[in-house]
DNA sequence: GCAGAACCGTACCGTACGGTACGATAGAGG
DNA sequence: CCTCTATCGTACCGTACGGTACGGTTCTGC
């Protein structure tokens, strides 16, 4: 289950009950929704254990951030050689995961609750969403450029801003769209090839067809 | 002035002067520091007149939204014959532009107010940020990405496409990131020209030096 | 079976917010 | 000079929140 041995509390299992009733009174209410009387109602427990478990009601948001991250793993399974078609595939599904993962109801909800809080410079929730969320994907996503820079098929300086170009091009401003409550897009898979397509044709070492770059006739 | 006659209330100068107080709060203390009682102390005003003009609290936070937007005009100035050094000139500027208006202390505020106010399906805040705020930037980038189409200079099938991938390729994460509290870049101008570049070896019709994608060597 | 801890449900407290009401003040118009 | 309107400052109201306290109940270890 759980990889890595980042310290971290981990909670127990009546507790990690009880902040996935948060989880829900947020996705469904947003912030407002979230109080602890209603949260010890939803739950069925006491507003005393409330904050003898979480201390105060930062301290719960901090739980709810670290409870939602310790249930995304993200499997890096390297090994395999590396082809231009498998490392488009990869590509496209992480493409395709990442679209989905800031899609999703608790992703957005979790995000809008730290952005509300945040204000100029410094906000617990946004640094520790940034960093429990983030890093699992960015590692993903980094891993698998690196690996395909290494077997000759991508090209960049730097492997950072290669994996902000690839982000970009996946995510353009549809995040803050989506936080802002517009829907999501009605095709992501067509999105994830596009994006890969238009990373290739950037940094990859083959020359890519323009069909899916949409620059030429089609669709 | 005001270019275009677009209806809308239109404030007087003393409820600008208000209007521009409370964005002041939000800016300085989050949307927790903006209430009406504060908002009355610092603008020295009575919460009844707040009531009277604005409605109630939504009302109000919609006149800071539509107060900021009308300060921001866009100047269109179209015409000139491009050339391709002069489509990627502005290009740029329209990249610098748009990542010193998100990284704005009012833009971030309004963007945190109205995403913190959003749950799923249906912000009034959010639809009213995303159409007053966007449709000066998009309307201009748009007019500049079809004028270099129909120079010849860019080629490309769906030119909104093509603007979210520009849009992407300039701003990434970057948004969110501040949004969540993160410090902007520190080179503004040198993730304009990257992106541009990018941009124009996607969709430029003349061959890009390779030096400004950062994959070859040079910093 | 019993002691102790953990926990639940409820009641309670102080505070601060959104919104309303009211008397006082100050210009504008005649 | 008088009146009317707009606004200010203050007081007020109901509500609902975060956080605490307490008695009753269940669970656990011995």
């Amino acid at each position: 289950m759980r990889a890595d041995a980042t310290d971290m509390p981990e909670f127990s299992p009546r507790q990690n009950a009880v902040l996935e009733q948060a989880l829900r009174l947020l996705v469904e209410g947003g912030e407002k929704a979230l109080t602890t009387s209603g949260l010890a109602r939803a739950a069925n427990c006491s507003k005393e254990s409330l904050y003898k478990w979480f201390g105060d009601r930062e301290g719960l948001l901090a739980a709810m951030i670290a409870h939602q991250a310790s249930k995304v793993r993200t499997f890096e399974r390297s090994g395999e050689r590396l082809t231009a078609d498998l490392l488009r595939d990869h590509l496209e599904l992480f493409a395709r995961d990442l679209l989905e993962v800031l899609a999703g109801d608790v992703s957005l909800a979790l995000n809008r609750l730290a952005i509300g809080q945040a204000n100029r410079e410094g906000s617990k929730l946004g640094k520790l969403l940034l960093e429990h969320g983030r890093r699992q994907i960015d590692r993903r996503a980094m891993a698998l450029i690196d690996q395909g820079k290494r077997a000759g098929l991508l090209r960049f300086d730097n492997a950072d801003a290669a994996y902000h170009t690839l982000y970009g091009l996946i995510v353009s401003d549809l995040h803050v769209r989506m936080l802002l409550g517009e829907l999501g897009l009605k095709d992501n898979v067509r999105q994830a090839e596009k994006a890969v397509a238009a990373f290739l044709s950037l940094h990859g070492t083959q020359k890519q067809s323009a069909d899916a770059l949409g620059v030429s006739a089609g669709r």
